[in-house]
DNA sequence: ACAAATGGATAGCGGAACTATCCACTGACC
DNA sequence: GGTCAGTGGATAGTTCCGCTATCCATTTGT
């Protein structure tokens, strides 16, 4: 297979291939000659995984690099490798380190330990949640950490389905790309449908409090 | 209140709120003389919530624009300004209408209709999720729509406890602007949530499996 | 034999979100 | 009343990102 099929193939202009070669993201095909080279069906799964951390996940270029490069490297364990997209999907905040974030923070290290989650120190995802915390607060949402047990019990189960799931495949590789997978696009999945059904409900109590443009409540 | 105190009290710098007022995100302070205007605490927080849609929504300005001239017209009605957020928060796509898309976004649309859930017609939420659908099986998950049916009843019941939280406020405007923090950063934690379930879950199972570098299982 | 395609390198582009500079002016302190 | 940092307003510049476009020497298919 050479460029121009990989690109017809794939969706992706023979452009932007070049440009991921460069970038590090895709490996160089088998070469045939000193300007030919052979792609095949893995180059085409590659891509695919590319496009969807990129236009699903929305990680940056450097993101997507550092984790295929996890999940590439055979000695990086599944873990390893998934934390590596994690760490792609919270971009990292410069240091805006508020003290009503501080303290959001400390009740959210206590709520992971009540829960028993082992979390690594430095993951962004405890900060993003204090962060979502604080802000919530700002706007006189009455927030606790506790108000979140029933979500954080639902996910961890479909976690662990996840999990198991992916542990499952038949070779490594295979299980770090659906964890990759699994973890970008179910997200994504999951956020829509809340959004549908904010969306369904808002139009529901809509139509029971009267049609028409509104006047307050 | 000056510029350089609004500055100081919201955290954003006079050079940003300048650029704010600009791209008419950010309504002028009241004019008291050719180069002086005073600012008060309705700008704080319009600055506040200007923030937490960009950072934590990750809305482009013009989609912050879009929703806050519909946050700030008393005509638009609740359920309304409230879709705007919502077509901000999705980025539509120019046309990628693929076949297998096209599949699933029929499936997606039975779904909605068998759940009740009247949406929108062209609100970008449905192609988004048919779209992950795709996604998925393409990587050969066996997924069905059926499988969302306990997420979405879950999505629902939190969906009305933030809609009646929201509607019970006192006045439009924050009705409106409850509902929008509500949206986007009720989101963003979940999503957080979801991604520490699956870190702890992935540690939990990677010592079962044995700790250090891993071979395929 | 020769047009089309390839790999490789380098330069350019367009959008987004700020940031910096300049200016004429003013309000607040000395 | 002088002065000077700060202000609003306008305009131009910067940085980053994700591609695109162009060039070129080689090679391939016909």
């Amino acid at each position: 297979m050479k460029v121009s099929e990989l690109s017809a193939e794939s969706g992706v202009s023979v452009a932007t291939i070049k440009f991921y070669l460069r970038e590090g993201l895709l490996h160089a095909g088998l070469q045939t000659a000193a300007n030919q080279a052979d792609y095949d069906g893995g180059h085409v799964r590659r891509l695919r995984l590319i496009r969807a951390l990129i236009d699903v996940g929305e990680l940056p270029i450097a993101a997507v690099r550092a984790t295929l490069t996890a999940v590439d490297d055979e000695s990086t364990s599944l873990h390893d490798a998934f934390g590596a997209v994690m760490h792609g999907l919270d971009t990292v905040p410069p240091d805006d380190t508020a003290p009503d974030i501080a303290a959001a923070r400390r009740e959210v290290d206590a709520w992971l330990r009540r829960r028993r989650w082992k979390i690594e120190p430095d993951a962004p995802a405890p900060h993003a949640l204090a962060t979502a915390v604080a802000i919530l607060r700002q706007f006189d949402f009455p927030v606790t950490l506790a108000d979140f047990d029933e979500a954080a019990a639902s996910a961890e189960r479909s976690a662990e389905f996840e999990v198991a799931y992916a542990r499952g495949m038949a070779d490594r590789a295979a299980a770090v790309e659906t964890m990759l997978i699994g973890t970008v696009v179910f997200e994504r999945a999951l956020a829509e449908i809340r959004r549908l059904a904010l969306e369904a409900v808002s139009a529901r109590t809509e139509r029971r409090h009267g049609s028409g443009p509104r006047r307050p409540v």
